[in-house]
DNA sequence: ATTAGATACTAAGGATTCCTTAGCATTCAG
DNA sequence: CTGAATGCTAAGGAATCCTTAGTATCTAAT
């Protein structure tokens, strides 16, 4: 079972040209160059995660908004009354 | 007591020269363009979100990410441990 | 060992987007 | 009424990205 994805795949994927796409997400990967922000949420669908992923520089917060989509709507509930609870003490 | 923030002032807090301040914010307010990430982490900082929370769609996920900064480790463990005990059901 | 194909990566310039400047309209305090 | 602040926009120069072409490395099959 391989669930490796090249460069190449991952950007046909998220719908970048056949020729193009090998080059413009090792630029991104590399740090050479910026991917536009459609580009930007097209890779955060394919990668399962939410876009903000990508921004969130806290390892713990990447953590949940990785994970947030997984969460069920009563986990993602919980989460909101702990947070509200912490504010209320 | 005015907490509100023109939109000039905005730019020039986040580093943006105080010339074109003003219509930099507003052409990224209108969506006419985007900012670069350099000045996506400042306005982030000024706004005292993390710059996630820019590209965050969900409004359950926004809040949280947006509150995150202000919780406590004990809460953002106590976040973790929702999460974690969530997967082990 | 050799080949063929896939992969990672890069330089360069054309294509695209942004940033700066200049300016207009509106609002509001003095 | 006036001056300053604010929100907003057009246009072009400035900056960045996207496309193309290509090199080097690795692996599997011959």
């Amino acid at each position: 079972m391989k669930a490796e994805l090249s460069q190449k795949q991952l950007g046909v994927l998220a719908g970048i040209d056949e020729f193009s796409a090998s080059s413009r997400v090792n630029q991104y990967e590399v740090g050479k160059h910026l991917p536009d922000l459609t580009t930007v949420y097209k890779l955060a669908e394919v990668l399962g995660v939410p876009a903000a992923y990508f921004y969130a520089d806290d390892d713990q917060l990447a953590e949940i908004v990785a994970l947030f989509p997984k969460l069920t709507k009563r986990t993602k509930s919980e989460i909101m009354k702990v947070i509200i609870s912490s504010f209320n003490q």
